[in-house]
DNA sequence: CGAACATAAGTGACATGTCAACCATTCCCG
DNA sequence: CGGGAATGGTTGACATGTCACTTATGTTCG
């Protein structure tokens, strides 16, 4: 019942506030549509496709647990949780590491790597006309720099299970 | 065993990797770390305080379950599944609606109202720190040119269940 | 050596999201 | 009026992520 003026505590600016929920539009709706592409196309999920790029650029195809963990951003209990799955169907392995013993090598698996190939151009397709191409223009760099200084105050602000960036 | 050179399908040129790396670090730190301070700050999760926040700037405090949808970019099954875990712990509430029978008000609680008003400080204080203060110069634009250009193509390219931008 | 501690990884419980299928009501049109 | 299509919303199954905890191995140092 409360007309129009209820407490507002310190919000953001009428241009913060435009920026931000132009930020979390696009952060919300750019995964989901390269997820459904991806989907769609190559039957893999985002996460997935992440790993086996990962794991396809690693010299010998494999990678410790951590390591990938680290590479990726990931915690490692999620890092855990999604290989299981990717290990269930076949697209990647588990070896043995021989140097410690409580550790274990991600290996790419030929499927993993067919899988991979089979989605790379689809994908690049996608990132281009929803992310690269749709950017005003051609060497813009104010979204370069914002992203970098972004980054890098997240990455310093992460004390959690992460793995610290090395 | 295969040294060096893969079969590298077309993939992006270096310029164009590193920003969309930095792209998918920032968009997959950020939100984490947001989540971590709002929930310990105030027991809610990201997507708790988007509907709080739009039931309060909405008169009367109720919403249609599908307008709350379409305000949020949300596909009607997620609202309806996340509303239940809402109503659960009494955030909001459900009211039948008198004009049709088919649909259904969300309301705002005063548990709901209470919450909101506890979690809205700290998180602006986090989105100034994590995001708007990093940023380069002060009205920067290009990060804002960027963002709105990005999200009308990404509006104009969903098609799905989610409810079209009216 | 052996006890305390650190590190690698996995597990279980649970929150969140998506997809497809499903009711119930309302609309539309003969 | 009556029957099919559209609309509003829910449900169930399942994939993904997080958190807290456990297990097993390695490391260090008295």
């Amino acid at each position: 019942m409360t007309s129009g003026s209820r407490a507002e505590p310190q919000w953001l600016s009428p241009d913060e506030q435009a920026i931000w929920r132009d930020w979390l539009a696009v952060t919300s709706l750019l995964p989901a549509a390269l997820q459904r592409a991806l989907h769609a196309d190559a039957g893999l999920s985002l996460p997935d496709f992440d790993v086996l790029v990962l794991l396809s650029e690693t010299d010998g195809g494999r990678l410790r647990v951590s390591e990938l963990a680290r590479a990726l951003t990931w915690e490692r209990s999620r890092a855990s949780h999604h290989l299981s799955r990717m290990e269930k169907r076949g697209l990647v392995a588990r070896e043995e590491c021989e140097d410690d013993g409580r550790g274990w090598f991600v290996v790419l698996t030929a499927a993993g790597r067919d899988a991979l190939e089979r989605a790379v151009p689809g994908h690049v397709d996608t990132v281009r006309s929803l992310f690269l191409d749709p950017l005003p223009a051609g060497g813009d760099t104010g979204l370069a720099d914002a992203l970098a200084a972004l980054r890098t105050g997240l990455e310093r602000s992460v004390t959690n299970d992460r793995i610290p960036p090395r």
